[in-house]
DNA sequence: CGGGCGATGTCAGCTACTGCCATCAATATA
DNA sequence: TATATTGATGGCAGTAGCTGACATCGCCCG
């Protein structure tokens, strides 16, 4: 299943429609056909029928055109966290929010392959991803100390909450296995509080 | 005490020793003077007395002269997982790898928080620094699968004592508190086990 | 119909980084 | 002692990411 290459180039005037989500595809595809080093951002702008320079106006730079789910993942998690009932222990508040990431993350599960291969392959991208994901710990952080969560406490479960999200999804793209997401997350947390607990 | 600032210039012929240092310490230097961005690779090698290709020669990038470290610090954690009796836990071998780290980071404290305080000042060299400690936690799973210990589970306590890292040394560098690395490294793995004991 | 306004184009420029070749100084070798 | 070799450095040109300043275009609003 090849994705269909739209080329729009330079026959397009100004103004079409969803310049920013053509960047965003035109630099996915470039990515994967030719990777990420050997793309320059010109090659996504003309795919997209714009400018280099009108690509830095919608993106900071080169890395961050594939990174444009994470504010609404960030805040998915929050808001799982703040929805949780009082009386909740704040493990329990992050494994409701890695469940809720799970699902929605799960739910596409061939373009987040495609997506993780091309960012595993390139080092600048993985620089990006981390922290993509520790400023989801920082976030999820503040949500558990906006439920009266301590401060080491919450970095920590915070902390703790991430790593378990990395080793699961990693788990899920690697493997060619039948278990989806949620259930990763869950068995993952389970072998933490397992290793955590031997000593 | 303000550190010495020596210039060596133009004056300086090639084939002055320890380039590789004087480069190090240029960029240090610079980069707290006057910030990371605002630094040019030209001016550290000037100040170094070297051309600005050296420098690249040295160093992979302007960011990676502040992390030579990084090196000997994976050496230490996996040689002391490696050291660590058949008998420990998983557990018990991230403990002693955060002490000795907490060891060797607390001994020369000023220079530590000087250096931390350029790094988190600025999002590129967050981002350098996280994808060391993502290393740090693959080579500490390396080494404890190298002890028998199974897959998911390695990889869980690698990143669980990895996170706990993280929280120990901010915590240590922010507060001005009397308790040092390694002790702080020891309560936070307590918390850690208390927090996810917590459900 | 005209003027404001936001999105885009155009252009010049800086800086990080690389490849290629020349040059230098120390060391080995004849 | 003279010379070849070698490793580190300099010099230079070039690419690409990214930015600032200004012009231009199309839409909307009065």
């Amino acid at each position: 299943m090849s994705a269909a290459v739209i080329e729009y180039d330079q026959a397009m005037g100004r103004w079409e429609p969803n310049a920013r989500g053509r960047l965003e595809q035109a630099a996915l595809e470039l990515y994967v056909l030719r990777g990420f080093e050997q793309t320059t951002v010109a090659e996504i702008a003309q795919q997209a029928g714009l400018t280099e320079r009108t690509f830095f106006r919608h993106f900071a730079d080169k890395r961050e055109v594939l990174f444009q789910g994470a504010a609404s993942l960030q805040e998915l998690l929050v808001n799982t966290v703040a929805g949780v009932p009082d009386s909740s222990t704040p493990i329990d508040a992050i494994a409701a929010a890695l469940d809720a990431a799970g699902t929605r993350l799960g739910e596409r599960r061939e373009s987040a392959r495609q997506r993780q291969t091309v960012i595993t392959a390139n080092p600048e991208l993985r620089e990006r991803e981390l922290i993509k994901l520790a400023a989801l710990a920082s976030a999820l952080a503040n949500a558990l100390r906006a439920r009266g969560v301590s401060d080491p406490t919450a970095g920590l479960a915070a902390e703790a909450g991430i790593a378990v999200f990395k080793i699961a999804f990693e788990r899920w793209v690697d493997e060619s296995n039948q278990r989806d997401l949620p259930r990763l997350m869950r068995e993952s947390l389970d072998e933490l509080r397992a290793v955590t607990a031997g000593s």
